[in-house]
DNA sequence: ATAAACCCTGTAGGCACTACAGGGTCAAGA
DNA sequence: TCTTGACCCTGTAGTGCCTACAGGGTTTAT
């Protein structure tokens, strides 16, 4: 029932020194250490571990983990709040797909545009170049 | 034909303090300077800035536009470098916009399980939770 | 004369890690 | 038993791309 930073670490696929890190800024509570000063964790740390990471995967921020990690411990209190943590992010997430999708196309017009010769008559580096004065 | 750092700024809706970073790491040439130490830009580093400006705006990383730069200025070398950059940086956004399609649908599919009620019984936190054991 | 707006240098902060440097500890094989 | 390698520790600094001061000087307008 005791784990090594080494083994929440491959259990939940993270890299020790980031689990030191969420350590660090509070994420994670400190842990108890054994007589040769090695962390060790319970069952709790690597549930919470494992939160972090999915949340982390679904594209939440460090500072949207701890709000939700927050709100998750207070079990009768209702879920409006992680809606709406959730939703906002949902949001920022479909609004940066729209922006790079416009990037894209315009990139790809760009990139289409060339027909290769030398730089001095390339379309790309012409369209990366200021207009004309 | 001179121009201080806040014009060239002004013109090419760059923070001024992005101008000096863009100095500081060599993508844009020291300037000359007036007697009072100001910055003073000619039209060639205006270009440069917009040059720049623009390649970022196409999301090219900073050292993509170092090399664009680079190979902008060799004008009788044929563009094959510049055209595989570009086409590098298309895949790469590519791959951003089917990651965060992806993400994104799960994410919704998340959201759209809760139907309100205690954190205890919340879908969202049901979801980011480790699974049972 | 004074205030606002501009400019300077240098440094530190932000995000979310990642990579050392320079040590200590432990398990398994020769 | 010795040694190799895998693991662990702390603390600090680096990444990309800015952004934000602090603590000054200068210019322009009123
Ligand atoms: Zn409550
Ligand atoms: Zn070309
Ligand atoms: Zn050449
Ligand atoms: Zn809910």
């Amino acid at each position: 029932m005791a784990f090594t930073i080494g083994e929440i670490g491959k259990a939940t696929r993270t890299n020790i020194e980031t689990v030191r890190y969420y350590e660090r800024i509070g994420l994670l509570a400190r842990p108890n250490r054994g007589a040769n000063n090695y962390r060790s964790y319970g069952q709790d740390a690597l549930d919470r571990l494992s939160f972090i990471r999915r949340s982390r995967d679904l594209g939440f921020s460090l500072e949207q983990v701890r709000a939700l990690l927050g709100l998750s411990d207070d079990r009768t209190h209702d879920c409006a709040e992680v809606d709406r943590i959730s939703k906002a992010h949902l949001v920022e997430v479909e609004r940066k797909i729209e922006d790079l999708t416009v990037l894209g196309r315009e990139l790809r017009a760009v990139i289409d545009s060339c027909d290769g010769g030398i730089v001095a008559h390339c379309r790309i580096i012409e369209a990366l170049a200021p207009p004309e004065r």
